[in-house]
DNA sequence: AAGGCAAGCAACCGCCTCTCG
DNA sequence: CCGAGAGGCGGTTGCTTGCCT
């Protein structure tokens, strides 16, 4: 299902994301956002190239994500999405909080397609039926709605604001199945990252970084919760409430 | 029990678009 | 206006797993 972990011609890792790597990569953009992600792998210590990183990052370790068991009614979205937009993933995941653009994609390939050629070959002997249509579309609507809520409660917290590019980080008072992504965050954390005091505390954010095989001694400075901050005119030290720190976490 | 095969999915690749100097 | 760099997107690959023979 992954792929082995292995180095390319430039000593970076590909293939399969390390528990480890996952927890570097987390606990950077949770603190400092993707200001630039060709950069971040540097400043984050990760031999990983720039695009990995976003993949990962929005596909897997994002806030909110929904992984796996679709449910009707999204099934029911997408296909209808899928009709109306052709292959345009990401326009598609904008009506689906929590699925990103490559899950949707899988999904299709894997099941979904299947159906679509089904309801194709099904759609020519019965006429569409337009009262199902509409339904679907009130749904869409329901959670874009949902989805619009989440985006303006985003704005309410700098942190937030700052770690999503377009999605839905604030948790929302929600079905289980929205509480059960946000279990599944705060498993990440808590399994991969334990708590704060272990992420900051021993050697893990004060190490050298070592970056295609060479340490990289001038790494930026380390924030007052132990993070590695950007060197970026963005991302000034001053923009963090870091008294807030350990409130955040 | 073992080998073959298909499904599922994480991740890579390469192209396109956007932004900025 | 132009070129370079960065981000985003869609297609594709390749590994694992589970089922079937």
């Amino acid at each position: 299902m992954v792929r082995t972990p292995c180095r390319d011609e430039n000593g970076r890792n590909k293939g399969t994301w390390t528990p480890e790597e996952d927890r570097k990569l987390a606990a950077y953009i949770t603190k400092y956002g993707s200001w630039n992600w060709r950069q971040l792998p540097k400043y984050a210590g990760l031999a990983r190239c720039g695009k990995s990183c976003r993949l990962r990052w929005m596909n897997y370790l994002r806030p909110n994500v929904k992984r796996g068991n679709y449910t009707k009614e999204e099934d029911e979205i997408i296909l209808n999405l899928h009709a109306q937009l052709g292959n345009k993933w990401s326009a598609i995941a904008v009506h689906l909080p929590g699925r990103s653009d490559n899950e949707i994609k899988n999904h299709w390939h894997t099941s979904l397609k299947k159906r679509a050629n089904y309801n194709l070959s099904e759609g020519s002997k019965k006429c569409n039926n337009k009262k199902s249509e509409s339904n679907i579309t009130k749904r869409m609507s329901s959670v874009e709605n949902q989805n619009a809520s989440a985006t303006n409660n985003n704005n309410n917290n700098m942190h937030e604001h700052i770690v999503l590019e377009s999605s839905e980080w604030s948790p929302k008072e929600s079905s289980s199945e929205e509480l059960s992504s946000i279990d599944y965050q705060q498993d990440i954390f808590h399994e991969e990252f334990g708590n704060l005091e272990e992420i900051t505390s021993g050697s893990f954010w004060t190490e050298p970084f070592e970056v295609d095989g060479k340490i990289d001694f001038v790494a930026p400075s380390i924030d007052y919760c132990g993070l590695v901050c950007p060197p970026s005119p963005f991302m000034p030290h001053e923009f963090f409430d870091f008294d807030d720190c350990n409130n955040y976490w």
